[in-house]
DNA sequence: GTGAAAGCGCTAACAG
DNA sequence: CTGTTAGCGCTTTCAC
């Protein structure tokens, strides 16, 4: 069997409690005591057993991470700088997929065992109002991206409108008039395209320029074929633009793809830019221009703001925004 | 506080061990107490304290997953998948990233709570025969990958060798004779980039062809930058080659790149194969023609034997090999 | 500053 | 088939 604390207090003659001071580096220890305990502890290998400490602490160091999926290469980037977030701090990362999907979603918010988790990150898609107003989530939880009204918990984001409205400005500044927008959603829980959009047509409206709707497709996921496919449809226009924002970098890619397809030249007749700056889109065909959010820096605040929230320092939700530039590349600015 | 198996027990008039049999799916129940239990613990709803249960049964249902990094994209979506299944059998999956760091994969093996998981699935890199051999890693273990000799532990993975050489083979089926490999490490811990190399030597000759030095430059790590600088390199010389082999897809796509930056046709006059099948190679420009290992199944595999070895089943470590296809695309066949 | 002892919530002998 | 009870390994009041 494994070594337990006990063991310990044997092999150095002295009591449980004492051990437990040095593991939890109790300040009131005499140094000589502190040393002969340290060198049972390595004489036996002693590990301490972290379930029974959870168990008498309710405490776990472990936090989960609920993303739609990992294999889209932004949360995939999102999660790498969350873990090495959470290990600074020695905790250890469980990682969810919802998929998306409203119901997934509503149950990670409520239905993981409380036991399992010290608190819960989470980047909702489908969430809507009721859910975040129902939901009990009677731990310590950051919402990654947009809030959903309300402000009752904690969120982290960088600011939509304002990164949208960048990039659409930019496509202004290289002299582009007719711009299309690729991930405009209707439905009511897509905030983050409506906030996007808004930024753009904000964009818009400050250089004097009207909305055309035939140049605002609408797609339901951002992945790549929906950005090719509304790129066919805009590229299918009696005036199809000369620049297009995406409302992330998957769909500037499918986007970039069909233009490809259909021969025309980027950025000479379309310009694109994306969202997110995926590692893909600094070598894609051409080099993709995109609103770059500090991931770093979201990974870290999300950490922070739980841990802070597990200590009990926290009693109301914190809103962090976080940084974003805009990366100019060879598909708005190249030689390509 | 929360509601506990006692106060189930109380509130069904009944002892805790009628309750904890429910809770266990104990066959000698019968169907009235079952009942009478399951009302009351939807009533009060009761959920179990995990960590109560680890402490007694010694189990988490928890499993650790450790890749270099979750921001390459052949691990994200690995991982996607091997959450995928793992939740299929109600295991959580807690990911650590090692950054291909011997130190660090080490640790993982070796150095993680036991209490923690109840089983580790390891991608290694940098794990050398010493450090397997070393490591007494006392719970249940299943190394990705190509097996680093002995046997010692179950590994799943695809047949390198012939994965590497059916890649070659294809290239000279379109009539490539002059085909350079790129991603040939010489370190020992090398052991994917070695048996893949040895399956491109063994296509050749079986070819007829000799292995030519020139055309196999060193890579430190399967990345972008080190695929275009290799590419540099193999358009710098005398005869450049008519065709790549790439160990992984980032190399190739980093190889693209480069051949576009050169103003080289692909495939006409380069034709280019990766390794990997990432989602990124189906929609890059040319799309990339890549061996495609089977994720989902080498994510099932993995599960299943840690699963089998978690219930005390597999004495043995078992060898699981991995289906892969060839999957052809643009960059050796297409039309662009 | 250190020791003795209770108890976190659950499971599994064991008894009936 | 169900109840009683000990104990998993740790932390932590409470004495001393």
């Amino acid at each position: 069997m494994a070594v337990r604390l006990k063991d310990v207090a044997k092999w150095a003659g002295v009591s449980t409690k004492t051990v437990s001071n040095v593991l939890n580096d109790y300040v009131h220890v005499t140094p000589e005591m502190r040393a002969r305990v340290q060198a049972a502890m390595d004489e036996l290998k002693y590990r301490p057993n972290l379930t029974a400490r959870s168990l008498r602490t309710g405490l776990t160091r472990n936090v989960a991470l609920a993303v739609p999926r990992l294999d889209e290469p932004y949360f995939a980037e999102l999660a790498a700088f969350v873990i090495e977030a959470a290990e600074r701090h020695g905790l250890t990362v469980l990682v969810e997929q919802t998929d998306g999907l409203q119901a997934r979603e509503r149950q990670v918010l409520s239905g993981m065992p409380p036991q399992l988790i010290d608190g819960l990150i989470l980047s909702p898609l489908a969430l809507n109002f009721d859910d975040l107003q129902s939901a009990e989530p009677d731990r310590p939880l950051v919402l990654l991206g947009e809030r959903v009204h309300g402000g009752r918990f904690s969120h982290v984001a960088i600011d939509n409108v304002a990164a949208a409205g960048r990039a659409t400005q930019h496509l202004l500044e290289i002299g582009r008039r007719r711009i299309a927008v690729i991930g405009y959603q209707s439905f009511a829980s897509a905030v983050a395209s409506h906030l996007r959009y808004q930024g753009y047509v904000e964009a818009l409206r400050a250089a004097g320029l009207e909305v055309d709707p035939a140049l605002v497709p609408a797609v339901a996921v951002f992945h790549r074929p929906e950005g090719a496919a509304a790129m066919d449809q805009l590229l299918d226009l009696d005036e199809p633009p000369d620049g297009v924002f995406c409302f992330n970098d998957l769909l500037a890619l499918g986007a970039i793809r069909s233009l490809h397809n259909h021969g025309v030249r980027i950025p000479s007749q379309v310009a694109v830019v994306g969202f997110d700056d995926i590692e893909e889109g600094r070598y894609s065909l051409p080099t993709l221009t995109t609103i770059a959010p500090d991931k770093r820096q979201i990974a870290d605040f999300a950490i922070r703001s739980l841990l802070s929230q597990i200590k009990g320092e926290n009693p109301r939700p914190e809103e962090l925004p976080v940084a974003f530039s805009l990366m100019v590349r060879e598909s708005t600015a190249g030689v390509v």
